[in-house]
DNA sequence: CATGAATGAGGTTTCATTCAT
DNA sequence: TATGAATGAAACCTCATTCAT
């Protein structure tokens, strides 16, 4: 990744037609493979374009550059995550804390885990710094709904819920990640939602009630 | 037209002479402060010199390549952090189980956020290869020893406190870097003592009695 | 932060276009006059790539790393060797030593002096490791040739053969080399094919009775 | 080898005191052990200096640079090599060409062999532009004494010899440099002595005679 | 639109040589 | 004198990006 010299991220053109749409998802999907396969610095355009059977020209007219690709895979799974769990968020609103905080690691677990080949690959991509904006920009997302509906739920200003919620999310976060790095195989996936549940839960509990 | 590298990331000579001792130090030093002024993908060997104020060369003489750098960086740090959880598990030989989890934490924190510029540089540097293994030898020291503390303070099985350990470390790591990430303004990272003692404590209560 | 590299001297990538073509044989034939103008030890990529007009990343694209160059340049020239004497061994069955002697010497001379700078040149690129490797490669398809055909001309067997044809070969190639080596001047080449082939004549008349 | 600054290959100083002659004799007997070891572009002078037993501030005081340490060498290897022809030619100054010959071929191959750990070592070192002009020279003293001897001994010209000589001298040197390159086993250098004596009486008795 | 050849800045690394200690 | 730390020019090679076909 050389030194930036034009600075969109945007993909270039909106394909309207559907031969570019495939090429477009195409490209991305290949991108993560890539990523998986040889790692975020043996990542080159030339690469991905070859195993997604197209040119580097081709790859060139729809990610204006290097970053853009990384970037449009990040942004798209770090959308999933944040809608993941404002979703849950907002289908909580009125329950206790108790239910909304089980909602919450469910989603997050499970948006996590629905392709642990792409989180896994993304934490190499995250750490560029276009892919670290990006997870802020996530986390800022899911902390924000997360704050909220704890306000609400436990009748308390968003003041006082600002670093529970901080609290709960980098705990999911890190559990996860420790667990994707571990491979996820199906028994620690089992623990870690069974684990990450009483963790939040009761985590949740004394914080709350002590507010 | 060069030959074979060597590939190995020990340091390449252990200096004699004084002045050497010096240039070592300076050089880590400088790493640290070269990845966090500018980012992983421009830390170059060069630049690093540079700022170092030694030449190319001098860097070569203790580093065998641009890996070794960051990955002796990482190493000491890895180390230090890894002997905090081990000497406050050691320390708490006999304790119950909210005394360990206690110390447990407060040893962590105190280690991550004993120097925040370089913990916050080193995220970036563990996410090359090398730099990933550095951490999960450090993560695996850890793990290990609060993992065989807890069957101990707990009358446990080492099987039945493993993931209960992978839990509160990952926790710890997760909410820590998620301050650490934030700038660590004091006010968070007092917030930060509090609850993750908070969450430490209840989940590992809970976790253990339940075994 | 680059990570290994593959160590084939196999050229890259076969030319597609007809313009790639032309910058192959662009750059093999540059790299002769390099070496021959600078000597092995400043022939550089870059210099090569400027001399032919192109850029070193183009170099790269068809040549894999700079000793595939000279190993390209080599294998071209030793192959046409090799297979002249072959040749001259193949059109001489069944006929006398003294015929089979003079067509060995006269193709292997010929070979050799048809391009009179490529040969000069490809001492130097012959000290090299693997420039070594296939003047060997050579020697023993051209030695184990005229092992074979002085065999059955002489009615002896191989084992007989052997050290006479190295004898041979290593005579003309000596004498070629000096040849060579004091510029090639006309007088000089008419000398060499006269007197190589008495030597060669009557050496292998002595030694092939004897045997 | 870097481009050349200074341009003196003479040792920088003429050792006087015992300890420096031993010195400046550890380091050249060293570059001979290096240069086989590792080959002509792994050949530092670190690393002679290192296996030497010196630092490489001492090989800079007795050798002004890397060139001069080759050049030392195949200077006194060359040199024997010469004195050997020319003395042989000397010793049968009015005896026939045969008994000439058979003298000058004795020589060369017992100079060539005696240490052929060295002569195929210079093989290497004699790639290098200084290499080939001692070689140059070495060739040039043997080829002379070599041609004035056969003029007297064949009561005929210098001007006739000349050719004559190279190619005697250029027939040895190949075969002997086959078979050195052939690792030089015990049978191969018995099957040397008697064919490159066949091999050039044959050839001189019949060039002279033409003549 | 697609292709892939060409570009060249810039990164990593080596090693001959110097000079303070 | 001997040492070995320091120097820095220069070599090799990669890869994001462009553009003629």
């Amino acid at each position: 990744m050389r030194t930036a010299t034009a600075n969109t991220f945007q993909p270039r053109k909106t394909p309207i037609q559907k031969r570019s749409t495939v090429t477009v998802e195409a490209i991305a999907e290949t991108t993560i493979q890539v990523l998986l396969a040889v790692g975020l610095d043996r990542l080159t355009t030339t690469r991905v374009a070859e195993r997604a059977g197209v040119s580097v020209g081709t790859l060139y007219q729809y990610y204006p550059n290097k970053q853009a690709l990384l970037y449009a895979v990040l942004e798209v799974h770090g959308a999933k995550l944040a809608e993941a769990v404002e979703n849950a968020c907002r289908a909580c609103r009125g329950t206790a804390v108790k239910v909304l905080v089980s909602a919450v690691v469910e989603a997050f677990v499970n948006a996590k885990l629905a392709r642990t080949d792409i989180s896994t690959a993304l934490y190499a991509a995250a750490s560029e710094p276009e892919g670290a904006e990006v997870v802020r920009r996530v986390s800022k997302r899911a902390h924000r709904a997360l704050t909220a509906a704890l306000a609400e739920a436990a009748s308390a200003t968003m003041g006082e819920m600002d670093f529970v919620a901080l609290m709960l999310y980098s705990a999911m976060a890190g559990a996860t990640r420790a667990v994707l790095e571990a491979g996820a195989p199906a028994k620690m996936v089992v623990r870690l939602r069974e684990e990450l549940l009483v963790l939040c839960q009761e985590y949740a509990a004394k914080s709350v009630q002590s507010n």
